[in-house]
DNA sequence: AATAAGGTTTCCAGTAACTGGAAGGTCAAG
DNA sequence: CTTGACCTTCCAGTTACTGGAAACCTTATT
């Protein structure tokens, strides 16, 4: 199947796919055109980098992955490895916008929102001391 | 003062702020020598940029944040709608992020962990259907 | 005065993961 | 034969920096 086709079935524009060979995660076949060709098992490992492009694997942990794919005596734990880390980190983004988030709304909360010139989002900005500031988001709670 | 002295003041690399006065947020003097000649003001618009990046303001919010800071004549409504955009924006990473998290560590959950190459993670991944499939992260809870 | 250390300058390249666009080849339909 | 949809490659741009090289400035020491 050409790039299109394979496009269609697994959901990736062209230019990602085109991409994914550049950095090697997928190798398919030339047709004598010179046309990429697709085979079920490339549209398959292509639909395989989307989910786990999806789940917020990197680039990087998608090779592995395949490579774990690719392995058919790969140990469990190898796979669930990655994806615990990759879990950890996706806890501590997640704490990480909880606290600027806090920090944000505690602003906002503050602020008139008129016409007026007067806001306290600025003055905590710049550090003047105007308001009572707000300790960085880190210790904001 | 020279560019390593505005560094130790704000917290910012040299690196970044020369960075900044690249994308033209900030423009201090030069010294004879060709130095950069960083005054009070300026120091205080770098620190004033360091707190926007941290609370996750982009480079382009903190420009419209830092000339409605110059303006001091600017209604703090048009400060508070770009705080509470900034605020829906993280909001709503949060929520993808957890969306994600479910689906990883339902995913996690399922797989022994152990030294067969029998993994749901992967089996999910490659969608062959061998496990029950999570639904995608979007729909799963 | 020479030298060494440390700070500064500019410019170039690289990061992550694509995305957009230009110039041109290919293919099927009308 | 031409139109339009597809495909190819290559180059540039995105975000917000970061690292490094080569060279200049300043200060202190020998």
């Amino acid at each position: 199947m050409n790039i299109g086709d394979a496009a269609a079935t697994t959901g990736l524009p062209t230019k990602t796919i085109r991409y994914y060979e550049e950095i090697g995660l997928i190798s398919p076949a030339r047709q004598e055109n010179g046309y990429r060709d697709y085979d079920d098992a490339d549209a398959h490992r292509l639909s395989f980098l989307k989910r786990a492009r999806g789940l917020g694997f990197s680039v990087d942990e998608c090779r592995t992955l395949l490579s774990l794919y690719d392995d058919s005596g790969r140990a469990s734990a190898d796979v669930k490895a990655i994806a615990k880390r990759h879990l950890t980190a996706i806890e501590e983004k997640i704490e990480e916008l909880r606290s600027l988030h806090r920090t944000l709304a505690h602003l906002v909360h503050r602020c008139g929102g008129d016409d007026r010139p007067d806001c306290p989002i600025l003055d905590d900005l710049a550090g003047t001391g105007k308001s009572d500031q707000a300790e960085g988001h880190q210790k904001c709670d």
